[in-house]
DNA sequence: TTGTAGGCGTTATCAA
DNA sequence: TTGATAACGCCTACAA
């Protein structure tokens, strides 16, 4: 009856050692409680039958499942993935797994992965920003998956975030900007419908505008899709219009290389007559030329720690801590002084 | 005895609407099989208390998963990620979901992975590149986990692939780089052990220079890990022989970035002093300044024949068949003619 | 068309 | 220290 050619289960395996199930699955999990002449023998035969135990079976019976899901909104550039490299490296070292999706910044499919992500048993979830429907937290709630919330810190929700002030964090940038000479001012943002870490950049600029005593409605803002060209394409329509920015403020650094290139494009070097700034300070903020001054972010820190205080909710061991991350500013040589006599367009 | 407050189950469902489990199971899954108005009722109560299936009991229940698992070496870059992201589109419309891994490079965490992944119930497993120990090979077919390689296109072995032939494209920009008048190649190269793309790009290079009559052994190689700071101390390496190359060929986008930075740094002005060349076009290619002449990889075009064809071994209506992708050669200004009188380094 | 009941591979409780 | 055995939540013959 031995089935030769196909996966063993943890009977084939006591049969062959010739003990119970039991023995076999504590051999497995706690292997103190097992004497060691018979864990040996178990071991034994785990190896030559090349063992793996049944994750499906496992999670049923223990309902856990040592797996934590996260969701980020896309896979396609580096914003998360330095981060969530760092955040797997933690799991990794204190015995979890990561299980990773990504939902292409729509709402619907985050939803459906959320879903899909608890019904296969995650222990905990990583959630990118807070925005989303109330119901999603409820659904969290009702099956008691902890959840946490990474790339953006808002300590007055009853979520857990580990992340930094997307506000304070461009408002500092915005700061130096016009520090360094410029009033008018135009952003090329991400869509901010149902992003919260893109709403708040926006606000950051505005308020720094108004607390040196610029109109924050002056401000010329294009909202677009997150890719390269969506970036250039934006800068083009921005610096097309009767009035002419001296910096464009981008909502990340991948739509300041994109705007980088549109400026080649129309030939507008930079920053000798449009300055221009990121946000993330990803390796591309580096490799651009010119290097962009952008705000950069500890993606590495924040995926630690984010995994740390995660599992210490899963574990019980924490009721769920925020943490704000610091981001500070670096500076290089894509933001510079406006032109002398910045004309307007034509 | 109603659980008000936790994860509904399917027999919690089934009073709710006053039908047996088997019925709520039937409108689930097959719901032609079931009367309109049951249906109706049942799916009512499905909405309303908010219940998803539990995955882990599923896939127990009917051994099929619907989930497809794949292990890249990295998601820092965004070398896999494009190629990934159609895999997973065109999984989504099929119904599939994936999961991913990422294993640092490493054949150990990958192994490990692979364990996960099919203990996990995965329904079939993508994996980059074909090296590696024959025994997972033969634990996956254990397991019966249908296997697609991808990145790398391989007539002659068992495993079905969806890939390109790393040795022939790079053969083709090797070409290209002679015709040019080049003839003291160096390469950067990613670490090859373990990596048969890493080594055949090696080769292609190897055979281009052989079928031109140059000596084979007279490149200088510089292998080194995957990220852009290795292509910068790489590329100073090579630069700091007493010969000095006239082009540096780089294993993939990335060395070449960092190449081009090692370039800056020096103060080496590129094509002028020396030529550079990648592979991928991934959109750093284009980014960079000057821009990358590299090899185009049709990385969505592989992604979603990959999944295509993954899909069809899975639900059993192929038994594999490989496809060669292929790839063609994009000139920018990063390659040029060698200096008139290319001097020795000093 | 619908319901009953057995089984999927583990873990965990309780005895022995 | 070890062994029975009852869950875990779902699917699917088979029966009604």
């Amino acid at each position: 009856m031995g089935n030769t050619r196909s996966a063993p289960t943890l009977d084939d395996v006591a049969k062959e050692a010739g003990v119970s199930t039991a023995t076999v699955s504590r051999c497995l999990n706690s292997p103190e409680r097992v004497v060691e002449k018979t864990r040996i023998r178990v071991m034994k035969a785990v190896e030559e039958m090349g063992y793996t135990p049944n994750f499906a079976a496992r999670v049923m019976a223990a309902k856990q499942s040592f797996t934590i899901g996260a969701i980020i909104p896309t896979m396609e550039n580096a914003i998360f993935a330095r981060g969530l490299q760092a955040f797997q490296d933690e799991l990794r070292e204190r015995g979890y797994t990561l299980l990773v999706s990504s939902s292409a910044y729509k709402p619907g499919i985050e939803k459906e992965q959320i879903r899909t992500l608890v019904a296969r048993g995650v222990d905990g979830l990583l959630l990118i920003g807070h925005e989303r429907e109330e119901q999603i937290y409820e659904y969290l709630e009702r099956h008691r998956v902890p959840v946490l919330i990474a790339w953006s810190y808002s300590p007055d929700v009853r979520q857990t975030s580990v992340g930094f002030s997307n506000r304070d964090a461009i408002f500092e940038l915005a700061q130096n900007v016009i520090d360094a000479g410029h009033s008018r001012i135009a952003m090329i943002s991400g869509f901010t419908e149902g992003n919260d870490r893109a709403q708040k950049r926006v606000v950051g600029i505005r308020d720094a505008l108004c607390a040196n005593g610029i109109d924050p409605d002056s401000m010329e803002l294009v909202e677009t899709t997150y890719e390269i060209d969506s970036g250039a394409n934006a800068f083009v329509d921005l610096m097309s219009r009767p009035t002419r920015p001296t910096v464009v403020m981008c909502g990340n650094d991948v739509l300041a290389a994109g705007a980088l290139r549109g400026a080649r494009k129309m030939g507008i070097s930079v920053p000798e007559e449009v300055s221009i700034t990121g946000f993330d300070d990803i390796e591309l903020a580096e490799i651009v030329s010119p290097p962009l001054t952008t705000v950069h972010v500890p993606h590495r820190k924040m995926g630690h720690k984010a995994a740390q205080e995660l599992i210490a909710m899963v574990e019980g061991s924490s009721e769920g801590a925020s943490t704000c991350i610091n981001t500070h500013i670096v500076s290089r040589q894509s933001l510079a002084k406006p032109p002398k006599n910045a004309a307007t367009n034509k």
